[in-house]
DNA sequence: TTGACATATCCGCATAAGCGGATATTTATT
DNA sequence: AATAAATATCCGCTTATGCGGATATGTCAA
């Protein structure tokens, strides 16, 4: 139950729920978190951490970007989860922002300030 | 988001993971899990209101007692959480010990002490 | 090796949660 | 009305969590 209670919590606040819903469309570094969320680095950093703890993302570091992606599942608990929350993660007007604000973001970074 | 994060945290701790388990089997009174869940009748009552508050149970009041169970799921992200819980909890030592308790309790109440 | 950038961690702070004993509330019984 | 039983809430306490600015760490480029 630990175990299980430590994933959930994972889950557990809306800023967290965000970012798994960016990360669906793929990888991402902080600082596209940053712009998508609209908030600060040591926000996005901590719960970053958070969710990696809990198992929910990996971080691979490629220079000086450590780039974010959705963890392959290790049971079919999480596996399941996480499938619900792609398919029904509400479409509010929140994430409809995010998605624009990381948007706009991707298109003004060339690929050699933020190279993948 | 704010909506599903309350849910989530609803089974983000382990003692109320213990509580789903415990009323998947059904109906029971607060008496009930504090027998099942060896814990206080205070720390029992708290996470009853959390759980409730969370929307994961509903509590009907039968003369002196209060009889909770499972709620039905108002959304199909409830409703696919709720059944993966119940197909994919793990079973642990500690589920044993907790339905065993809560069956050695339920044999020694009879129909007068605590009704259905 | 210095500078700039991206990220992680530290800091102090405020609030939320968890705990279990004590007390209040509700209900049935007499 | 008084008592007892079941439950909820209050209390003081401890720990966890969230926040964002400040600082430390890691990495590349000049």
């Amino acid at each position: 139950m630990e175990q299980l209670a430590l994933r959930l919590k994972g889950l557990s606040d809306p800023t967290r729920l965000r970012v798994i819903r960016l990360l669906d469309h793929g990888e991402l570094c902080v600082c596209d978190l940053m712009a998508g969320l609209d908030l600060p680095q040591s926000t996005v950093s901590r719960h970053m951490s958070f969710l990696r703890n809990a198992g929910w993302v990996n971080g691979r570091r490629k220079g000086k970007w450590v780039y974010y992606t959705l963890a392959a599942p290790t049971d079919a608990i999480q596996s399941e989860i996480l499938e619900i929350l792609r398919l029904r993660l509400p479409d509010e007007e929140q994430a409809r922002q995010d998605h624009e604000r990381l948007m706009t973001h991707l298109a003004n970074k060339t690929e050699e300030t933020c190279p993948t």
